[in-house]
DNA sequence: GCCCACACGTA
DNA sequence: CGTACGTGTGGGCA
């Protein structure tokens, strides 16, 4: 049985970005096309209905598509060799500085056509073609420079814009193409053309614009005079220099006006002259066509929804959408193994080839049991079922799944955890796709195989039971299910191959097989083993936490004299601020927040008693509902195990689910109560919780290399008072508490790209207090202000920030020119080092301690991890050999420089063991 | 049943 | 207008 797997593209894994058209090569001239972004993208939303045009999530698309489509449209009929897009920005530019009503007066911009330019500047990006924009000056300069540029190179240019400035610009290599209205297919303009339409030659064209004025651009020109009249002068006196000189011998009411405005003609030309001997950030040769970056294009298409455009793309680059070389790209057959010689043969037929491992499961508990195993190879495929092979069979197939014959997983650990409770492990894992996946893009949401594989192979197939592939072994028991897994590990397999180059290229193979490779082995245990809570604990908790909630309530309904739905914020609102008539909060999208310290505030402000049972309502409730989610998580082991996902957070920290153990309350007195849950199990001896103590500010140090800094962690000080006593300039015994938790909340927050303005509301001062600390903080530690803004300058460079381990994240949002993602950029290009980081120290340290248990042959063992903190189980006798352990491995889990400080604590449970 | 907004717990 | 997460509720939609 052969299943075809469709559409696969063999040129979807190759394609070098090599030049289309071979005209350079063939030593044609070169032909470069200059298209002005901003005006061709409004020219593009007003020819098209924004509202036939809209992604799912009511961005707007028309201005992309019709841009995108005219761009396609250029390329085929003008075959340049070149192509090249340049923008405004929206920052002043030396002509509004000089005339503030330059370009003024004009309607404002649709809402619609909002953040349309900053997709259009993506799809060029994923076109391979190079964009430009140039602080303080316009579009019409750089492509004025780059018409000069391409002139002097003995290029041909042609200029597509809607501004008519551009005319100055044709000579015999300059051609304008300016579309009349919408986007349609109008011959180029010449010299010829323009002197038929004005009747003056191109280089005359701004001394007309000059006298006639442009209304586009809020430039008035001399009333009475129309491109009639002007040109007459022109042509008369020789241009606007002449004219000048002889202002006075022009007669009539006309001449009048000229000389009563004279200096509006001045001015005008000197605005409409456009600079051409630009410094351009992009070079003549680097603007080259080249084949569109496939994947990008994918990706990006398909949020936008082109699906028209995206075949037009490809048809006019000439890459198939599906191509069938006729051999590979088909899952193999597979096979039904039912004894031990038939597998110790299919295994031995290609022992050090790469194989695909896919482990299918059923649920077990709240956990899962693997029953079948697929084993996929290039050519051939075979299944083994763990419930009915014989003791042979299985011990064969186990020992090579221990093995170290080379294996491809998609989710290793899941496989190790259904594998377990069959007694069989995984050795010999060189990838799994899930995360070699997220480590080349970190920030996907999913990393299932069926997206991986459109997104990376543009192979569509859907998981089991939902796909016509799926179904063709219906007629055989669990065939169709063996077909699905078949299928599966022979894309892994696909993948894992077309990750390979991906992965070298950013660096990232050392970290998917020295670090996250292992540690989802680890993480494996750490799952499987679970933590114990205290049965009776528990339901003392819940009924303490509801008896609580209850009494709140009753004390809430009594304060307003009505029951409400304490838990519906919209229901607040109304009894808050229209019923009670309370001073309003802050603005949210459904009217006035109801959060925390708004309600504290409140409730200082006003004393009503609502408030404050509420706030009690809010604190039990919510417990309640984190117990009873506990409660339900509890397995029949009487443990929780919590599910770490590794590639969710894109800055390479672990997330925790079902239940999420990284948000057990510590703050809160009665919030600890719930950490109290967590107990060591029967026969341990203690729980043992053991965190980093301050690791980001350690990390912010050692990335800076500040020496104020590092002196301060050297010498073992108490670091925020050793800051405050620099920023306020005091004796380090002589900072007070404020001083201390002011610095401290800056320290914290520079490394989430603090502003002034969040300082300022967090600490509950003036901004411009907030500003001078600021200011006092750099001038003390310069070093940390230097840091931050070169990672920010290094970021928009390279595209990515890096982690001390070299783990990526992309942030192509640093060049938006959307204000409020290009901020948001900044602040997680400034955040994502630190945090990224601290990740991968405490990942190091974690195999670092399960490597140590191991090879010291110890009984205790790892069972959560909380991001900077790692908690273990102690089996008696071992607490103090452990605790040197983990203090050891944990302190050397990276080399900073900075020494790594480690906070222990023991007891008998999670809450106890904290400190 | 699905999705969003809100609220809130952690590092 | 400080980063990174997960989970629960209410409420509007289909």
């Amino acid at each position: 049985m052969m299943t075809r797997l469709a559409p696969v593209s063999e040129s979807a894994k190759t394609a070098p970005p090599t030049p289309v058209s071979a005209a350079t090569q063939d030593g044609e001239t070169p032909r470069l096309l200059v298209i002005d972004g901003h005006s061709m993208a409004f020219r593009a939303f007003y020819a098209l209905p924004p509202e036939n045009f809209a992604t799912d999530t009511g961005q707007h698309t028309n201005a992309v598509h019709g841009f995108t489509s005219m761009l396609l449209t250029m390329i085929r009929q003008q075959k340049p060799t070149h192509v090249v897009v340049a923008f405004d920005l929206d920052t002043p530019t030396f002509r509004s500085l000089e005339y503030t009503e330059y370009k003024g007066g004009r309607n404002k911009t649709p809402e619609e056509f909002y953040g349309q330019i900053d997709l259009i500047i993506k799809v060029m990006a994923a076109m391979n073609i190079p964009t430009i924009s140039v602080d303080g000056f316009e579009a019409d300069d750089i492509i004025a420079t780059l018409s000069v540029q391409g002139e002097t190179a003995g290029w041909d240019v042609l200029v597509v814009s809607g501004d008519r400035d551009a005319f100055q610009l044709i000579t015999d290599k300059v051609l304008v193409l300016y579309p009349k209205k919408g986007i349609s297919d109008i011959p180029p303009m010449d010299a010829a053309a323009v002197e038929a339409k004005y009747f003056v030659p191109p280089n005359r064209y701004s001394d007309l614009a000059a006298l006639v004025g442009e209304t586009a651009d809020n430039l008035p020109g001399v009333p009475g005079v129309g491109p009639k009249t002007a040109a007459k002068w022109i042509n008369q006196y020789g241009g606007l220099e002449g004219i000048l000189d002889n202002l006075d011998s022009i007669g009539g009411k006309v001449g009048e006006s000229l000389r009563a405005h004279v200096d509006d003609v001045k001015r005008n030309r000197r605005l409409n002259h456009l600079l051409r001997d630009m410094e351009l950030p992009v070079a003549l040769d680097d603007m080259v066509l080249q084949a569109p970056d496939r994947e990008a294009v994918e990706e990006l298409f398909d949020a936008l929804q082109f699906n028209t455009l995206r075949k037009r793309l490809f048809d006019l680059f000439g890459e198939e959408e599906e191509h069938d070389d006729g051999e590979g790209h088909q899952v193999p057959a597979h096979q039904l193994v039912t004894e031990a010689a038939a597998l110790k043969k299919w295994l031995a037929a290609g022992k050090a080839t790469l194989t695909a491992v896919d482990v299918l499961s059923e649920p077990l508990g709240l956990q899962r049991e693997a029953v079948a195993v697929a084993l996929v190879r290039a050519d051939s495929a075979a299944v083994v079922e763990l419930g009915t092979a014989d003791e042979a069979l299985d011990r064969q197939l186990g020992t090579w799944l221990a093995g170290d014959a080379p294996k491809v997983v998609h989710e290793y650990k899941e496989a190790l955890k259904a594998l377990a409770p069959r007694g069989h492990s995984l050795g010999g894992v060189v990838d799994d796709t899930s995360l070699s996946g997220y480590l080349i893009q970190p920030d996907r949401r999913s990393y299932d195989l069926p997206d991986l594989s459109q997104m990376h192979l543009k192979v569509t197939f859907a998981a089991a039971g939902t796909s016509d592939a799926g179904q063709l072994d219906l007629g055989l028991e669990g065939g169709a299910r063996f077909a699905d897994a078949v299928q599966r590990g022979y894309v892994a397999l696909l993948l894992s191959e077309h990750f390979a180059p991906m992965l070298a290229e950013r660096g990232a193979a050392t970290l998917l097989a020295q670090l996250e490779l292992p540690l989802a082995a680890v993480l494996a245990q750490m799952e499987l083993t679970g933590i114990d809570v205290s049965q009776e604990r528990l339901d003392a908790l819940l009924a303490d936490f509801t008896a609580a909630m209850n009494a709140a309530q009753a004390a809430a309904f009594d304060a307003i004299g009505h029951e409400v739905n304490l838990g519906s914020p919209k229901q607040l609102q109304e009894v808050l601020f229209e019923e009670l008539g309370l001073p309003k909060t802050k603005k949210i999208k459904t009217g006035y927040t109801t959060d925390a310290a708004s309600l504290k505030a409140l409730l200082e402000k006003t004393g009503h008693e609502f408030l404050a049972q509420l706030m009690a309502h809010r604190e039990a409730s919510k417990l309640k509902q984190m117990v009873e989610t506990l409660k339900k998580s509890v397995d029949a082991d009487g443990r929780i195990h919590t599910t770490y996902a590794q590639n969710v957070a894109a800055t390479g920290r672990l997330s925790s689910n079902n239940p999420n153990l990284q948000n057990i309350p510590i703050r809160s007195e009665e919030g600890r109560r719930v950490r109290d849950l967590f107990v060591v199990s029967d026969g341990y001896e203690c729980l043992l919780a053991a965190d980093y103590s301050q690791i980001e500010m350690r990390i912010m140090a050692h990335l800076s290399g500040d020496a104020g800094l590092i002196q301060a962690y050297a010498q073992g000080e108490d670091l925020h008072r050793y800051v405050g006593s620099h920023v306020f300039g005091v004796a380090p015994e002589e900072v007070t508490s404020a001083m201390r938790s002011k610095v401290k909340a800056m320290s914290y927050g520079l490394a989430y790209g603090l502003t002034s303005f969040g300082l300022s509301k967090q600490l509950e001062i003036s901004v411009d207090e907030a500003r001078t600390l600021v200011k006092d903080y750099f001038d003390r530690f310069g070093g940390v202000r230097d840091y931050l803004r070169g990672v920010v300058e290094q970021a928009r460079i390279d595209g990515f920030t890096s982690t001390i381990e070299g783990r990526r994240r992309y942030l192509p949002d640093l060049t938006s020119t959307d204000r409020q993602l290009r901020d948001l950029a900044e602040r997680v290009a400034l955040n994502s080092p630190i945090q990224g980081s601290a990740a991968d120290i405490i990942k190091h340290a974690m195999l670092g301690v399960a490597a140590e248990l191991d090879k010291q042959g110890l009984k205790s063992r790892m069972l959560l991890q909380v991001h900077d903190e790692l908690v273990l189980e102690i089996w008696p006798g071992e607490r103090d050999a452990v605790q040197a352990l983990v203090v050891a491995q944990m302190g050397a889990a990276a080399d900073l420089l900075v020494p790594l400080e480690v906070q222990v604590g023991v007891g008998s449970s999670w809450n106890d063991a904290g400190h």
